[in-house]
DNA sequence: CGGGATCCCGGATGATACTG
DNA sequence: CAGTATCATCCGGGATCCCG
């Protein structure tokens, strides 16, 4: 990571800009247990057991980066670090909640039907 | 792209489905254009010049076969196609225009600061 | 404990040419 | 017009080892 700021690019559509943010592999989950409470980094590594350390450090610079969380570093020995939601962070809070209620709508259709794909209208 | 029917993951958090979903490079896009009234593909090429006729046609399959879109097909010569917003894609609006609020204010945000990345807080 | 540094793979994306 | 087919490329993500 070469520079020290983020480039933010230019994006057009707003959407595209929450998708670049919280659409990492793993942040929805970070985010998500954050929701719950602070976590430390061995913490969230039990949560979410699949991730790697690597993705996991990764995605939580990413998202310090955009502001959406902080990192409060306690200098003892061993060292230890815990991760919370910025203020920030809270002001998308509302926006997971109706991204969730969608998508728990959109999974339980999706458990009982079988999509049909590509039906294809013709007039 | 082999099966017809697509393999939805068990998702256990519901926020990962929806960026599953709208999270493709060039769904935001597509889905926002289409926010403003049907379009024929020739049309989105034209309002998303960057995308690549592959892409385009791989990612309106895919929110097809999601059915947030219909694709209505006039066979006249030569052929016309045009895609909307189906019934169900519809009920995803209110999730898109939350999403675009919230990336407005932080696109603001941050064409007029640059973000200091990693600050750190120490105790 | 909480990472960083390297190497690597596969799927996502792109470029280009062709077609019903 | 609205795609499909093929080949090349890029990059997110994983595996592994190392460090203060």
């Amino acid at each position: 990571m070469e520079a020290n700021v983020e480039v933010v690019a230019e994006r057009k559509c707003p959407i595209e800009t929450v998708i670049h943010i919280v659409g990492g592999k793993w942040k929805p989950l970070i985010l998500w247990h954050l929701l719950d409470s602070n976590k430390r980094f061995s913490e969230l590594e039990k949560l979410i057991p699949e991730v790697t350390q690597k993705m996991l450090t990764q995605h939580l610079r990413e998202l310090e980066n955009n502001r959406l969380i902080t990192r409060t570093i306690y200098p003892t020995v061993p060292i230890k670090v815990d991760y919370s939601l910025s203020e920030y962070g809270l002001t998308l809070v509302p926006v997971l909640k109706v991204m969730c209620a969608w998508g728990e709508i959109h999974n339980q259709m999706n458990s009982s039907v079988r999509v049909p794909a590509r039906v294809g209208v013709q007039i």
